[in-house]
RNA sequence: GGGCGAAUAGCUCAGCUGGUUAGAGCGCCUGCCUUACACGCAGGAAGUCGGGGGUUCGAGUCCCUCUUCGCCCA
C-alpha cells in the first residue's frame, strides 16, 4: 500500500486498491460485543433498482463523514446498510421490460411474474451497494440486509400481527388515492400535490318538479354520471328553500336530492356542490351524513364502467369528459366555464393523475401510534436538524390520518390474511395457516401485498434481528443519527420513529439530520425526465471520490440545497478537485523531504522550535477546535473549511514557505521543521479524514512515524494541545505576514516582475517588532524576494535593545512606503520617474479612508450614552480602535510630508 | 386557505450570544510555467446586507410591516 506517490494525483489507481484493502481488513465490522460507546447510523436503504444518483451521492457522503468521524472518535460506530426491495417501483421496472416484449404481467401471471422478478433482482439489486463503494462508504457489509429477506419478512408479519390483534389494524371501505397506471391504491403521502391550470365548470342541474334548477361548480365534470346528491349549506339563503327537492340528474334518468350539509363552502363556485360519494373524500363525508347513494363510475384503469349510460362506457376518464360537457353543452345545461388554479395529485412513481376512488382496504389506526412519537419530541428525545423540521413533523402527527397500507401489487409482502369463504372467518396469522381453524375449509389469502413503507418503518429494528431479541438489537437499538432528504420525513421518517416506540420501546433515533436537496443551476431539482442529473459514478470516475464529497461536504450548509451544473462538471466539482490536487502535491513535497524520516515532535526540544513552528502549531490547535466543534453540530461545510483553510493557506502558502530553506539545509533548524511538518500534517490529515478518505489515507501512510498497516481511518481523533498554544507566537508571525504581503502588495503596484529582487527598509515602531524583523530577516527576504531587509533609523524610543551592533540605515528615496497596522514602515525603494506622483495619490487615498473611519469612532465615542451603557470591555476595546487609527493617520501624514505631497 | 423557510459580492453560501475596516469558494481582472502543485503562485476589483419602520449607546444580526422567491399541508 505505500508504493511512490504518483507525479499526478490519479484518485484511480488509490481509490478503489485502498476500499478492498479496507474491507479486506475488516476495519468497518463492528461486532455487537465490541467495546465503546457505540455510534450507529442506519442508512436509507435505497431502491433495489436505484442507480446512483446525485441525491444519494450527498447523503451518503454527509453519514460516511459522520460515521469516520464518531469511528475515529473512538466510538463503536456502525453503519448498517441495506436495500429496499421497492414495491411499485421495482414492480414498474420490471412491467417496462416485460412490455418491452409485448406482454402484461397479467399475460405471465402472478407466479411467473413474481420470478421474473426475483431474477431480476438478483441480477441487478446488488448495483448500487457497490457504486456506495467507489464512494468510499464504510459500512459494516457483513450486515447488509435487504427488505424482503426471510428474517425481515418475519419482522413484517410480527408487526402486522401485533397491530391486528391491538386493533390498530383494520380493513374497510373509504376513499383511497387510486393510480390508474398502477393499478394499486396509494397512502396519502405517496400522492405527489402538483398545481395545475385547469378550468372550473358551472352545471345546471334541473329540478325535477318545476321549471327551476340549480348550478354546480365541479373541476371533475366526468364524475356527475356519479353524483348521488347536490349539497348546501344549510345558512345559504339563495338555497335554502331548495333543501330536500330532488334534482334530476342530466345525462342519466337519476332523480337526486339537495341536502344541506355545513360542510359546503357557500362562498365557493356558486355555493352547490355536486355530491360524488364513489370518487372524493368530502363527498364521501356528505354522503355518509346524508345517506346518499355511491355510485363507482370508473373502472381501475380509469374508464367509465357499467354504471354510466351505454355510450360513455370505456371511455377514458379525459374522453369522458370531453363527451359529458359536449352534452351538457347542447342542452344548454353548461353555464360557464373559467381557468382555475388547483393542487391536483400525482403518482410519486409514475407520475399519473390519481383518482380518488371508494374501495375496500387495510389501514393502520395512527392516532393512538402517534401519541408516543409526538411526546418523545416533546420531551426531547428526539431532535431535528434543522430545528424547525421538529415542528413540521409534530404539526403532521397533529393531524394525522389512518395509513392505507394495502397495495394491489404483486412485489412485495403479502398481507398475512386468509379468508375462508365457506363460513366467512378471517384469519390473521405469523404462520401460514392451511385451513380455517372454525370449520377447517379451505383458505384464500388475500390478494394484495402491503405498502412497502409498511416494512421500511420496521428497519431500525428489523436491520438488527427484530423481532428476535438479538445481540444486535441489544447493542445497537436505538441508533444516534437518521441522516435523510426531508421530502421523506412522512413517508418514512416519521413512521420509523412510530414504529421504534411501538416496537422497539424506544425512538430508533436520537438526532435527525434532514440536509438539503441537490438542484441544477435553475434551482430544479434533478430528474430522469428533465434529464438534469448528474451521475456520481462519473464524477468519481473523472475526479475521484475524494472530489465529489469535498464538493458536496464543502457547498452544503445546514438547511440549504446544494446547487450543481450537470452540464459542467469541471466547475461545479470544482473545489473538491483543486483540494485534492493541492492536497495531494502538498503531500508529495512533504513526504519527499522526509524521505530521511522525522523526529517524533516530542523528541524536540520546544525551545528550539523557531517562530514558524510554533505558529504552525498553535494554529493547528484552533484547527482541531474547529473542525472537531463543527463537525459535532453538523456543520460539515464548516468542519471541512477549517481544515481546509489551515491546510491551503496557513500550512501551503505560509509554512511550508517558511520552512523549505530549512529543509533544504541552507538554514539550520532541519530537523526540527521535519518534526513539526509531519506532526502537523498529520493531525490535519486526520481532521480531514472523514471528508476526503482515499487521499489522506495513501498519504498518511506515507508519513514516516505512522506505523506499518495502519489506517488512518481508525486512527485516533486529535485532540488539542494546550501546551502548543502560543499566542505570542502568532501575534509576530501574522505582523510578519503584513510586512511581507505589504511588500508584495507594493511590488504588484508598480509591476516588478517576480524575478526581480527588491530592497525592503522597515522602521519599526516598536523594538519588539524591529527586533522580530532582524530575527526573520532571512525569511522575510526570500518571501518577499528581497535581497535584503534593512532597519530605517527609528526614534530612538523604539531602537532594538536586544541586539547589538545593528545598523541602521537612512530612508530610501525614491520609494514605495506600506503602513502597517503596528505603525511601522515599510519601504520599497523604487527606480524611475512618476513615482512621487504615484505615492502621494495612494497615501492620500489611504488617508483619506482612514480620516473616514477615525471620524465614525469618534462620533461613537463622543456619544456619552455609547460610554455610559456599553460595556467597559467594549468601550475600552473601541478607544483602542480610534488610538490606533490616530496614530496611523498620524504616520501617513509624516509619509506624504516627507514625499512633499501637495495637498 | 393554513403553516414554514429564505432574501448578504456576478453565482452558491458563511456571518452562531447584537459590538473587528462584513468573509469564503467559484467566476472575473493583472502579473508570473518561481524545481510540490497553472487543478498552481502573487496581487486586485467587486456589497445601499430586498424596501420601509421600530427597539437599542450600538442592528447584516432582535421586533413589526411590505415586496419577491421557495417548500409543506389542505
Amino acid at each position: 500500500m505505500t508504493e511512490p506517490l504518483a507525479p499526478q494525483f490519479d484518485p484511480h489507481t488509490i481509490e478503489a486498491p485502498l476500499y478492498a484493502w479496507w474491507t479486506e481488513r475488516q476495519l468497518y465490522h463492528v461486532p455487537a460485543d465490541a467495546p465503546g460507546d457505540p455510534y450507529v447510523i442506519q442508512m436509507p436503504p435505497p431502491n433495489v433498482t436505484a442507480a446512483l444518483h446525485a441525491g444519494h451521492g450527498l447523503t451518503y457522503t454527509i453519514q460516511d463523514v459522520l460515521i469516520r468521524f464518531e469511528r475515529m472518535r473512538g466510538r463503536k460506530a456502525l453503519w448498517v446498510p441495506g436495500t429496499d426491495h421497492g414495491g411499485i417501483a421495482t414492480q414498474n421496472v420490471v412491467e417496462r421490460l416485460l412490455a418491452t416484449q409485448g406482454q402484461t404481467r397479467f399475460d405471465v401471471g402472478r407466479d411467473a411474474f413474481v420470478d421474473h422478478v426475483r431474477t431480476f433482482v438478483a441480477e441487478t439489486g446488488g448495483t448500487i451497494l457497490e457504486q456506495l463503494k467507489a464512494l468510499g462508504a464504510s459500512c459494516d457489509w457483513s450486515r447488509t440486509y435487504y427488505t424482503l429477506d426471510p428474517a425481515l419478512s418475519r419482522a413484517v408479519r410480527e408487526a402486522f400481527v401485533r397491530l391486528y390483534d391491538k386493533g390498530l389494524i383494520y380493513r374497510g371501505k373509504y376513499i383511497v388515492n387510486w393510480c390508474p397506471r398502477c393499478l394499486t391504491t396509494l397512502s396519502n403521502e405517496e400522492v405527489e400535490k402538483e398545481e395545475r391550470d385547469a378550468q372550473i365548470w358551472q352545471l345546471r342541474y334541473p329540478l325535477a318538479e318545476g321549471d327551476g334548477s340549480i348550478v354546480v361548480a365541479t373541476t371533475r365534470p366526468e364524475t356527475m354520471l356519479g353524483d348521488t346528491g347536490i349539497a348546501v349549506h344549510p345558512g345559504d339563503e339563495r338555497y335554502r328553500s331548495l333543501i330536500g327537492r330532488m334534482v334530476r340528474l342530466p345525462l342519466t334518468d337519476r332523480l337526486i336530492p339537495i341536502v344541506g350539509d355545513a360542510a359546503v363552502d357557500a362562498t365557493f363556485g356558486t355555493g352547490a356542490v355536486k355530491v360524488t360519494p364513489a370518487h372524493d373524500p368530502l363527498d364521501f363525508d356528505i354522503g355518509a351524513r346524508n345517506n346518499l347513494a355511491t355510485i363507482d363510475v370508473l373502472t381501475p384503469d380509469a374508464r367509465m364502467n357499467e354504471n354510466v349510460p351505454e355510450r360513455f362506457r370505456a371511455l377514458d376518464r379525459l374522453d369522458a369528459r370531453k363527451r359529458v360537457i359536449g352534452e351538457l353543452d347542447q342542452l344548454g345545461l353548461l353555464v360557464q366555464v373559467e381557468p382555475h388554479r388547483h393542487a391536483v395529485g400525482h403518482c410519486y412513481r409514475c407520475d399519473t393523475v390519481v383518482e380518488p376512488r371508494l374501495s375496500d382496504q387495510w389501514f393502520v389506526k395512527m392516532t393512538p401510534l402517534a401519541a408516543p412519537a409526538l411526546a418523545a419530541y416533546r420531551d426531547g428525545r428526539l431532535r431535528f436538524i434543522p430545528e424547525f423540521q421538529g415542528d413540521v413533523y409534530a404539526n403532521w402527527l397533529e393531524s394525522i390520518r389512518d395509513w392505507c397500507i394495502s397495495r394491489q401489487l404483486w412485489w412485495g409482502h403479502r398481507i398475512p390474511v386468509w379468508y375462508c369463504d365457506a363460513c366467512s372467518t378471517t384469519i390473521v396469522s405469523r404462520q401460514d395457516p392451511s385451513r380455517c381453524a372454525s370449520c377447517h375449509g379451505p383458505l384464500r389469502q388475500d390478494d394484495d401485498v402491503l405498502d412497502t413503507w409498511f416494512s421500511s418503518w420496521l428497519v431500525p429494528l428489523s436491520s438488527l434481528g427484530w423481532p428476535e431479541d438479538t445481540e444486535d438489537l441489544r447493542a445497537f437499538y436505538p441508533s444516534s443519527t437518521m441522516v435523510t432528504a426531508p421530502e421523506i420525513l412522512f413517508l418514512w421518517v416519521s413512521r420509523m420513529i412510530v414504529a421504534g416506540l411501538e416496537f422497539g420501546g424506544e425512538v430508533p433515533f436520537r438526532t435527525v439530520y434532514l440536509h438539503g436537496t441537490v438542484r441544477d443551476t435553475q434551482h430544479r431539482k434533478m430528474s430522469k425526465s428533465l434529464g438534469n442529473g448528474i451521475d456520481p459514478t462519473e464524477v468519481i470516475a473523472r475526479h475521484g471520490a475524494d472530489a465529489l464529497r469535498y464538493t458536496v461536504i464543502s457547498g452544503m450548509s445546514v438547511g440549504t440545497d446544494l446547487m450543481l451544473d450537470p452540464a459542467d462538471l469541471d466547475t461545479s466539482f470544482a473545489p473538491g478537485r483543486h483540494f485534492a490536487n493541492k492536497l495531494w502535491n502538498i503531500g508529495r513535497f512533504l513526504l519527499g523531504n522526509l524521505e530521511a524520516g522525522a523526529a517524533e515532535l516530542d523528541a524536540i526540544r520546544r525551545d528550539t522550535l523557531a517562530l514558524p513552528d510554533r505558529w504552525i502549531l498553535s494554529r493547528l490547535q484552533d484547527t482541531i477546535d474547529a473542525s472537531t466543534r463543527n463537525y459535532e453540530r453538523f456543520r460539515l461545510n464548516d468542519g471541512a473549511a477549517a481544515v481546509y483553510h489551515f491546510l491551503w493557506s496557513d500550512f501551503a502558502d505560509w509554512y511550508v514557505e517558511h520552512i523549505k530553506p530549512r529543509l533544504y539545509g541552507t538554514q539550520p533548524g532541519g530537523d526540527a521543521a521535519r518534526a513539526v511538518a509531519a506532526y502537523v500534517f498529520d493531525i490535519a490529515l486526520r481532521l480531514l479524514h472523514p471528508v476526503m478518505p482515499f487521499i489522506t489515507e495513501t498519504l498518511w501512510q506515507r508519513l514516516p512515524n505512522s506505523a506499518d498497516g495502519a489506517s488512518i481511518s481508525v486512527a485516533p481523533w486529535p485532540v488539542p494541545d494546550v501546551t502548543l498554544r502560543d499566542p505570542a507566537a502568532v501575534a509576530e508571525l501574522t505582523a510578519l505576514q503584513e510586512l511581507i504581503t505589504a511588500v508584495r502588495t507594493r511590488r504588484a503596484e508598480y509591476q516588478i516582475p517576480p524575478g526581480e529582487k527588491v530592497r525592503t527598509y522597515v522602521q519599526a515602531s516598536t523594538p519588539a517588532f524591529a527586533d522580530l524583523v532582524l530575527r526573520e530577516q532571512s525569511t522575510v527576504s526570500q518571501l518577499t524576494g528581497s535581497v535584503y531587509v534593512r532597519l530605517v533609523d527609528p526614534a530612538p524610543e523604539a531602537r532594538p535593545l536586544s541586539v547589538a551592533g545593528v545598523t541602521y540605515y537612512p530612508v530610501p528615496t525614491p520609494s514605495a512606503s506600506s503602513i502597517l497596522s503596528n505603525h511601522s514602515t515599510v519601504y520599497t525603494p523604487l527606480d524611475g520617474s512618476g513615482i512621487k506622483d504615484r505615492e502621494c495619490q495612494r497615501l492620500r487615498a489611504e488617508a483619506a479612508k482612514l480620516a473616514e473611519l477615525v471620524a465614525a469612532q469618534e462620533r461613537k465615542l463622543g456619544n456619552a450614552q455609547f460610554v455610559a451603557r456599553a460595556p467597559a470591555l467594549v468601550v475600552a476595546k473601541e478607544r483602542d480602535k480610534l488610538a490606533g487609527w490616530r496614530t496611523q493617520a498620524a504616520v501617513l501624514r509624516e509619509k506624504r510630508q516627507a514625499l512633499e505631497c501637495t495637498d
